[in-house]
DNA sequence: TTCGTCTGAATGAGCGGTCACTCATCAAAG
DNA sequence: CTTTGATGAGTGACCGCTCATTCAGACGAA
């Protein structure tokens, strides 16, 4: 029932209707964001995408992987995103500034997504292991990248650790994201990416 | 068998041998730290605790129970030190790196409880929110008060939101722990608060 | 256009395994 | 004999996943 089967206009030749795949995405963000991962049942997801609990395993081979994926596709975005933007930059302040920004924005826009980031994916080390030789990595990468750019240009203090100072700023912007999770109260991230690396730029900088 | 039944010398004539709470407390650490929170069974906590599965239920009244009871334990523990430690030191960038010390020399003393802290406690928004409002805060507004006074006294820039900076310093800590945790390699974690603190406090200073 | 056939996407009841928790029983101490 | 801490086999609920079955629609023949 509910029948919202009309098949989509746009490849009407298709007899398969792939975008249940995206539909389980979606609902499996959202429930595992309400309930945790643990406590989530396939059930559920299933419910809320509107589809059979058996049709969830035509797309996924099984909970886990449904977690991977949507882990996967955030990170991947979110790196494909910043470099992207950052590439037309110069001063490696604002690239820097983008980053943090790019950070906050996409998280603030998403709670569901932004709740599985920064609860579902530190609740496992198998996950946050995984995940921080590939996704972390490669972002902290380009992050200390940008630092090592600001050092050889003079504009960082040459003597920092770029790796742990990389760490700095990716700690402060996490942090910002989970206090706005867990707070009751309503307000926008992004423009807190201002405030930290204010402070930020200023602790790393050469004496002006 | 193993019979580690020796009655405790301490006090011969107590029936109760009360730290098999400790101990249950200390293997459940172990355990969790090992196979995270969800995929620990409690009769492995048991098993390593050298009791029987009921015993655990003599102690806790849940499996849930015991895992509250090892953050509420390490929260208070961590600021009651931080307070003490702290009273005594008049400057509040030397109190702010005492702190940050004690933080991260905390963790890194007890990888497991720091695999806890760390991975488990973020793994669930129930417990996120209930630490959040109870050890997390008071902990957090230690770190303002004593960015307040540091900004009274005309060391810190007056302009900035402590809050907000709080959770900057809170952060990179955070940071630096979770990432020890998630690293093969081996190294200390405690001297890295002194890199953190520098770029720190050169952030919010005012002007020198 | 209409009918018959075939395909494979979708279904959901049920299976099988797991595990938190209980409780009848025990044993040592007083 | 009573009390009390401890035991661990047993139990019942839960839930991830499977698979026999259904049926919408594509396709070809007439």
């Amino acid at each position: 029932m509910r029948s919202a089967r009309s098949v989509n206009p746009s490849s009407p030749s298709r007899p398969a209707v792939p975008d249940k795949r995206e539909a389980i995405l979606r609902a499996a963000t959202k429930v595992f964001a309400e309930s945790g991962y643990f406590n989530s049942k396939v059930a559920d997801v299933a419910r809320v995408a509107g589809v059979a609990d058996g049709t969830v395993y035509l797309y996924f081979k099984s909970k886990e992987e449904i977690l991977r994926c949507i882990f996967e596709r955030g990170v991947s975005d979110a790196i494909a995103a910043a470099r992207a933007e950052t590439a037309a930059l110069d001063d490696p302040r604002e690239k820097l500034r983008r980053i943090a920004r790019l950070h906050l924005e996409r998280l603030g826009a998403d709670r569901d997504l932004a709740v599985v980031f920064q609860v579902e994916l530190r609740g496992s080390t198998k996950f946050m292991e995984e995940f921080s030789a590939a996704g972390l990595a490669e972002y902290l990468r380009l992050i200390r990248e940008t630092l090592e750019e600001g050092q050889r240009a003079g504009l960082f203090r040459a003597e920092l650790n770029a790796k742990v100072v990389a760490k700095i700023l990716f700690g402060a912007l996490d942090e910002m994201a989970t206090n706005w999770i867990l707070s009751p109260r309503s307000y926008k991230l992004a423009p807190l990416a201002d405030q930290v690396l204010d402070i930020f730029l200023n602790g790393v900088s050469s004496s002006k």
